[in-house]
DNA sequence: TCAAAATATGGAGACCATCTCCATTTGTCA
DNA sequence: TGACAAATGGAGATGGTCTCCATATTTTGA
C-alpha cells in the first residue's frame, strides 16, 4: 500500500528497536505518561532519530496498533471459515473481550487514542471493522440474525466495552453487553 | 456535600464568568484545542485567577459537566414518574442519543475526558448511571425486562455511543444500539 | 464612615515536554 | 577502498502550563 523505500539497515535496526519498546510501553498502558523523548533513549535511540520514524506519537501508535488488528482479523476469517455464521459471530465477540481483559494496557492506550481522534487510527480500525461486518453480514445472510442492524453498531458497543475497561466490575458488564448486543441480533425485527 | 465556604463577591463573578466561558467552549468541541491560560484571557481574567478556582483543565470540565448531568437526571426522573417501567427506559435512552446529538462538543469533550480517566467526572458520572440503574431495577421489577444484566452495560453502551460519536453514521448506528440493546433487555435470559 | 485585616487578582517569568536542525557517523555501491 | 548517500543523536529553540507575589478589592468591626 505504502510505497516500500528500501530503508538502510541500521535504520530498519533502529525502527525496529522503536517498535518493539513501544508495543511494551503500549500493553503496560502507560504510552501516555511517558514523555516522548524517553521513547528514544528506553530504546537505545536519539530523538532525532525517533522523530524520524514517527513524526508523532499517534504515528508510532497506528504502528503497533497495525500488528495487533491483523492478528484479530486474522482470527475473525478462521473463526468465519469453520464455524456457522452466528456462532462465529458469537465466539469472536467473546473472543475480543477475552483480549481486552489480557491486554488492558493496551485498551486503555487505544481508548485515549480513539478518543483524542488523531485518526491515526482510521487504517487498523478499518481493517478491524471490516472483519466484524464481514460476520454479521454472513450471520444475516443465512438468517440467523436480523438485517435492519449493521455491523457499525456492534462496533459502538465494542468501542464502549474498550474505553470503559477501568470499572470495577468490568469483565461481568462487558459479557453483559455482547449478550445484549447477541441476543438483540437474534430478536425478530421490532415493528417500528 | 463539598463544605460551602463564604465565596467573596468579586470572586463569584469571576468564577461565574470561567464557567460561562468553559460552557461555550465544551459544547463547541474546542476544550482540548484551545491553551488553557486562553480560558482566562476569554472569560477577562488573569491567568492566576483561572488556576486559583480551578486547579486543572480537568477541574473545570467537572464543573461544567455537573450542571449537564442534573438535567439529564431530572429527565430520567421525571420520565419513571409518568411512564411505564420499560417505556420510560426506552424513551430514556431514546433521549439521550437525542441530546448527544445535539451536542456533538461537549459529546468529544466528554469522550476524551472519560478517556484520559482523570477521574474528574467520577460524581457526575456515577449521579448518571445512578438514574440509569433505577431505571433499569423498575423495569426488571415490573418484569419487563431480564433480571440477569445490570446497568452497568447500558452504560458501556451509552459510553460506546457518546465516544463514536464522530463515525459518518453516528445517528443510524447509535439508534441501532439502542435498539440491540432494548431487544435484548426484553429477551428471556439464555440458558448458559 | 474609615482603617485594618482578610481575601482575591493578574501577569511576568520559571519550568518542562515537544520538536528541529545540522555536524558527525554509518552503510552502500562501484 | 573511496566517495556518495542515508541515517544518527543531542543541543537548543519553541511554546504551553503553572507559580508566585506585589497590588487591588472586599469585608469587618469600632
Amino acid at each position: 500500500m505504502t510505497a516500500d523505500k528500501p530503508l538502510r539497515a541500521d535504520a530498519r535496526r533502529k525502527r525496529e528497536a522503536l517498535l518493539a519498546t513501544a508495543r511494551e510501553v503500549f500493553d503496560a498502558g502507560d504510552f501516555f505518561d511517558l514523555r516522548f523523548d524517553d521513547f528514544a533513549r528506553l530504546a537505545g535511540v536519539g530523538t532525532g532519530t525517533l522523530y524520524r520514524h514517527f513524526p508523532t506519537r499517534e504515528a508510532l501508535a497506528e504502528a503497533v496498533y497495525h500488528g495487533e488488528v491483523a492478528t484479530l482479523c486474522d482470527r475473525a476469517r478462521q473463526l468465519q471459515a469453520t464455524l456457522p455464521a452466528a456462532e462465529a459471530l458469537a465466539t469472536f465477540l467473546r473472543d475480543m473481550v477475552d483480549h481486552i481483559a489480557a491486554h488492558q494496557g493496551l485498551a486503555r492506550t487505544l481508548a485515549t487514542l480513539m478518543a483524542t481522534r488523531s485518526g491515526a487510527l482510521a487504517e487498523g480500525s478499518r481493517a478491524l471493522e471490516q472483519a466484524v461486518t464481514d460476520l454479521v453480514a454472513a450471520a444475516v445472510q443465512d438468517g440467523t440474525v436480523r438485517d435492519d442492524v449493521d455491523a457499525g453498531a456492534v462496533m459502538m458497543a465494542l468501542h464502549g466495552i474498550g474505553a470503559a475497561h477501568d470499572r470495577p466490575n468490568w469483565r461481568a458488564e462487558a459479557d453483559a453487553v455482547i449478550t445484549l448486543v447477541l441476543d438483540g441480533l437474534h430478536s425478530p425485527h421490532a415493528d417500528r
